[in-house]
DNA sequence: GGGGAAATTAAGGCAAACTTAAGATTCCGG
DNA sequence: CCGGAATCTTAAGTTTGCCTTAATTTCCCC
């Protein structure tokens, strides 16, 4: 998943940008509402992580400009314990959800679970498609009820093309999905894990459409 | 909306339908889990408010019995402020949200409208005619409910015809749906790709129109 | 029956995808 | 903080499937 994390505390955005990698997902940090807004329309993430105690401008009012730019991703804000109003405020401004400061990363890792779940489509935190079961929160994955064994890089892989069965991803949607801003990749690396998630499962888990990208198929 | 609330403390729930009533909502009220997953498959609710500290089950099992009994309601768990590790089960084991014991009404109805606005949306990929589906997310293509495959040129020649059925599209106006700028094609490049679909879906699917072009006629 | 349009066929060429392996990098236990 | 193991990235070589081309045949309408 492609994260872009809007917080100015960076000893906060350095601990949270190094779980949310750990995870497998593609992170993106702005220090200010302008550079987050900035990003946003750029990288186009998946989900933003919005502080509401910003500097420049006011939290509540970066979200206002980004929903207003048409940006649709799903928005988690963070806001110290005592502003119910802002909280009651920011989810009316177009928010999803909201932590409270100060919090666990594992919590916040389990809500970000319970987002991602929302728009896609398994209600729990297992994704079954034919005879693979994938745990998006243990990272484990099962084929025919036995362990399977990937490797970080292989899971989000996998996790992406599993958030929607039958979908058909590029490569580019790939990457996007793998690599933050700064750290692209130039070469054929998404193929080459797509051929080791291949020998792990078995080959025609994943299919190719020639010219347009990867898909997860039926069972075998 | 239709809330299905499961909580014994009853001076809470008492609180908490009236807020939800005044909202226009209509509420049930199941005072245990077992009573709880009763309505829930009766009535069918578009939204389940789950206290996790329920008297006669376990609520992280209560929702289990739930998702496994195909209820796909979105759920929201109340639990206490401290129990970190239930909220994340709860989440994992496919709650969409859940709000910490003490809160406020107001927070509980904006939560709400978050996750009633999340939950819109999702239009369908498929385009039909006559007896067969054109799927433009997983590029299948279904005659009579089997599977055609197609190439990469020929399915975006059916797409291009079956955005406007009965419509007549030129050659021209083909070309100039398969192929960009600065890569135009000098031959019957069309024709060949009208003849092998042709073949696979069946003959007089296409229609020539002659010294006009194609177009997509009824079933067979 | 004649001429132009469309259909058919087959083969060569090319780009996309696959495979492999080596070098770079990251991770983790001591 | 270091060294080995696991993982990731790159790149080159190979395979595969498809697209285009063009020559030939069939069809349709005047």
């Amino acid at each position: 998943m492609r994260i872009l994390l809007i917080e100015d505390d960076e000893s906060l955005a350095d601990g949270i940008t190094t779980a949310l990698r750990h995870q497998g997902h593609a992170v993106d940090h702005a220090g200010t509402g302008r550079e987050g807004i900035a990003l946003a329309l750029a990288a186009r993430p998946d989900l933003i992580i919005l502080d509401l105690g910003l500097p420049d401008q006011d939290g509540i009012e970066t979200l206002g400009v980004l929903r207003h730019r048409g940006v649709d991703s799903t928005v988690m804000i963070l806001t110290a314990r005592d502003q119910l109003s802002a909280k009651v405020q920011g989810l009316d401004a177009g928010a999803d959800d909201y932590l409270t400061k100060p919090f666990a990363v594992d919590e916040l890792l389990a809500r970000l679970r319970a987002l991602e779940r929302r728009s896609g489509a398994s209600r729990s935190a297992e994704i079954q498609v034919g005879n693979v079961v994938i745990n998006t929160a243990s990272h484990e994955v099962l084929l025919n009820g036995e362990a399977v064994k990937l490797s970080r890089r292989e899971f989000s892989l996998l996790r992406a093309l599993a958030e929607r069965p039958g979908h058909i991803l590029s490569r580019e949607q790939l990457e996007d999905k793998l690599y933050s801003w700064g750290e692209e990749v130039a070469s054929n690396t998404v193929d080459v894990h797509i051929h080791n998630l291949r020998k792990k499962i078995y080959p025609e888990f994943i299919q190719t459409i020639r010219g347009v990208g990867y898909k997860l198929g039926p069972g075998r």
